[in-house]
DNA sequence: GTATGATTAAAACGAACGTTTGATTTGAGC
DNA sequence: GCTCAAATCAAACGTTCGTTTTAATCATAC
């Protein structure tokens, strides 16, 4: 029945990576198992510990793949911003929009594996996995700094602080909006969900703007010990 | 060494399920050992198949004893708006705050393992296993429903596609809020962050409330096709 | 063809997993 | 003091885990 093909090494590789993307998705990083990952890439178990080195080496090799390419979107974008603006101020829509509209449109290609991938970014944003986390806030270091910098200059009225906190309200936002809506809505007219993802960009777009732009919290100003 | 207290037999119980619930949200779930959890307990390491039957019962046995009291607080606040409406239309920002604001408040609580739980709850929304994303989908059917009935009723005018979105991004900004700032603004001016839980609630329910009312996106009228 | 280096294949490794077993200990009722 | 059910304990169960080892296969250059 398998007439399978032979295989070009670097095939193994990709197969690997693909396999594991999509498996790390449905079932988490302790949840999937080498033997799962090399069944689903038609390789042998020992492939992954040849190629990769290691499991964790390959969790590194899935995000490296994308996510470098996707960072260094964004940097690029924040680089034409500034270039545009020339020293002054830049709309902080526009901030927003270079740093979650970037991943919601690499989210919207289902035709690469860009949809899979934003999917695993979106849920690894929490992941307990010690080894996980700490390779994600080295990858988004500089991404981390460079657009809050750019948003802290753009909001000088604003305290940091309010800046920092919306700015990770948003990844929350937007994280859920890459995870798509759960089988937590389902009493609910699900039916009328509209899960179209051309809208979702606009949608979340208008969240975010919106949730930036709201008028600070009262007790912002208040005394810091009560 | 260890004069160990007796320990009454309903005590093992609530140990394990502390020990469990810490655990969880350091490790995950597939990340925490019947091991590692007996051994954090002082338990032997039977007693959990002895108490709670199994692994997985253990998980739901460490949600249902916060989530089955947060959700009915919920129910009960939004009784009480939807009687003291009487009828008439309920402010949306009261119903946000009625399902927001009590998970930050339990979230704020260090003292009785409120926090250590809704960190876990925060991060479980997003849970790949689907033992675990199966049973909050039931825990949660009744209180979603409710809620987005209320809100729909609350905005009329607005599409409920877009109500439901809506929704969803709030609840990524709250499980991130929850969850706190991560590792991913060291680089940033962390010290500004100012962390303070009192001021959680106030920051996250303007933001939400600013997402919530923000103008709807221009392409919600446009044909769904294209 | 044959040597060579890269890749694949099959099998096994020890360790850790969740669970079960059977004996022992505990505490309350009589 | 004895009984009995509940709880704890040490030990082992079979399975699965990530990794390693050794041999076979492949492609390419000479």
């Amino acid at each position: 029945m398998n007439a399978s093909l032979p295989a070009t090494p670097q095939d193994t590789r990709d197969r690997i990576l693909d396999a594991g993307e999509r498996l790390f998705v449905e079932h988490g990083f302790d949840g999937t198992s080498m033997r799962m990952i090399t069944g689903a890439a038609n390789a042998n178990l020992a492939a992954v510990n040849y190629h990769f080195g290691s499991k964790d080496a390959l969790v590194q090799a899935v995000f490296r793949r994308r996510l470098t390419a996707l960072n260094q979107e964004r940097l690029t974008e924040l680089d034409l911003l500034e270039a545009e603006a020339g020293g002054a101020t830049i709309k902080p829509s526009r901030i927003v929009e270079a740093f979650f509209g970037t991943a919601l449109r690499m989210a919207a290609d289902t035709e690469h594996g860009g949809r899979t991938f934003m999917r695993l970014l979106a849920r690894t944003y929490n992941e307990p996995n010690a080894f996980v986390r700490e390779f994600l806030a080295e990858e988004y270091a500089e991404v981390m700094d460079r657009f809050l910098g750019a948003l802290f200059a753009a909001l000088p009225e604003v305290p940091r602080a309010e800046i920092l906190w919306r700015f990770h309200f948003m990844t929350g936002a937007m994280a859920f909006a890459i995870s798509g809506l759960g089988g937590l809505y389902e009493l609910a007219d699900i039916s009328a969900a509209d899960d179209n993802p051309q809208r979702l960009l606009p949608r979340l777009m208008s969240f975010l703007l919106g949730g930036l732009r709201a008028p600070l919290p009262g007790g912002a100003l208040a005394g810091a010990n009560n």
